[in-house]
DNA sequence: CAATAATAGATAGTTTTAATATCCAATATC
DNA sequence: GATATTGGATATTAAAACTATCTATTATTG
């Protein structure tokens, strides 16, 4: 397959294919003359990985690119596989104030970096809901902290060991493509849960 | 309090003030001239809901927008109001195949309007995992589904009701702004679940 | 009261990101 | 041999979010 045919089974068009093969996130194709190359199976699920992250992932260019790095080269340890991950898709941020977000950790009896992006990361979303004059009702942080323990839990109880690409695989994408789906769950929830409250509105 | 005076308090540039005025996501200060104009508490308060929305929240500046239309003139039905905010921060979006996501929605027993943008979104986000080959685990997304549900119950049993504004104002920014919440403590979870399975790193 | 500084409002410029478009020499294909 | 396609390099575009400049006015200050 050549490159118009990559571009006509993904859908990518060809420039953007070259742009991404200029970027270094798609592996060039094997070359049988100085202006032909063939690309197989292993481009096109690339090639299709690639959309999924910059997509429904939400990430840049850039972190397409790191996090492509450590599912082509990870390292053997599971634990900080996924701190390489999380930090690869981190926006470089200030360093807010970690207080209330180590209390809430704490409260939780979660064992966490007091220093990992992910503290910041947490420490700058709570900043947000201070800045904008949002107090959550009392009790409400906590409740998401053990709901989402409970789904973390499973999903970590469900990384294959067997073989390090499966397990790369795994948490690289559950960690990242699952964000939209929990977003739009949760906001479906919300309807549901609005219905059942407010009653709902006369469709059909 | 002149513009310069809210920048200093806000922290937020005066150039970027103007902007903000000019798109109108900031109601002009109260003119005292015609080169002099005053702005008061209200539009510092606004101006920190402009930043936590663009920054925490990840909207764009037309997302803000709509937002804060809402904000300012909220319908009278409760129910309504939850769909709307949630439609101003979907981006516009193809129309992808939704019969996996109805099927995910019935399942939990949801009743949600099956062509709903929120479907939509639910759609695209099932869509970007089977595009990059992901299959969740068995049983996963109902225990995504069951967890959210619980979570969405409390959050919608929280509105209150006795005034208008204040259940808008605590509709869209718990909506929006909790998002950013949920992700970076579903992140920490996760490292503290691994820590967990896989055993801590020999820190300190 | 003169000099200096600040402001509203308009317009123009910048930066970044992600993608397209154009060229050209070198094949491939008909 | 004529036409089309490609790799690779370079250039251009488009959108978003700011940022800077300019001008005619006010304020402020010494």
């Amino acid at each position: 397959m050549r490159i118009s045919g990559l571009s006509r089974v993904t859908g990518v068009p060809v420039a953007t294919i070259k742009y991404y093969l200029r970027e270094g996130l798609l592996f060039p194709g094997r070359l049988t003359s100085s202006t032909q190359a063939l690309y197989d199976e292993a481009h096109t699920a690339r090639l299709r990985l690639i959309r999924a992250l910059l997509g429904p992932a939400g990430l840049s260019i850039t972190q397409v690119r790191d996090v492509l790095r450590i599912i082509d080269d990870p390292g053997p340890d599971m634990f900080d596989l996924l701190g390489r991950v999380q930090c690869a898709t981190m926006l470089p941020s200030q360093r807010p104030d970690t207080a209330a977000a180590e209390e809430l950790i704490g409260r939780a009896g979660w064992h966490i970096e007091p220093d990992s992006p992910e503290m910041h990361r947490l420490a700058a979303a709570l900043d947000g809901l201070a800045a904008a004059g949002f107090v959550p009702p009392e009790g409400m942080l906590e409740r998401y902290a053990a709901g989402l323990h409970q789904l973390a839990s499973a999903e970590i109880a469900h990384i294959p060991t067997e073989s390090a690409e499966a397990a790369v695989r795994y948490t690289v994408l559950g960690t990242l493509l699952i964000e939209p789906v929990l977003l739009a769950l949760r906001r479906l929830a919300q309807q549901d849960a609005a219905r059942r409250r407010f009653g709902a509105p006369t469709t059909g």
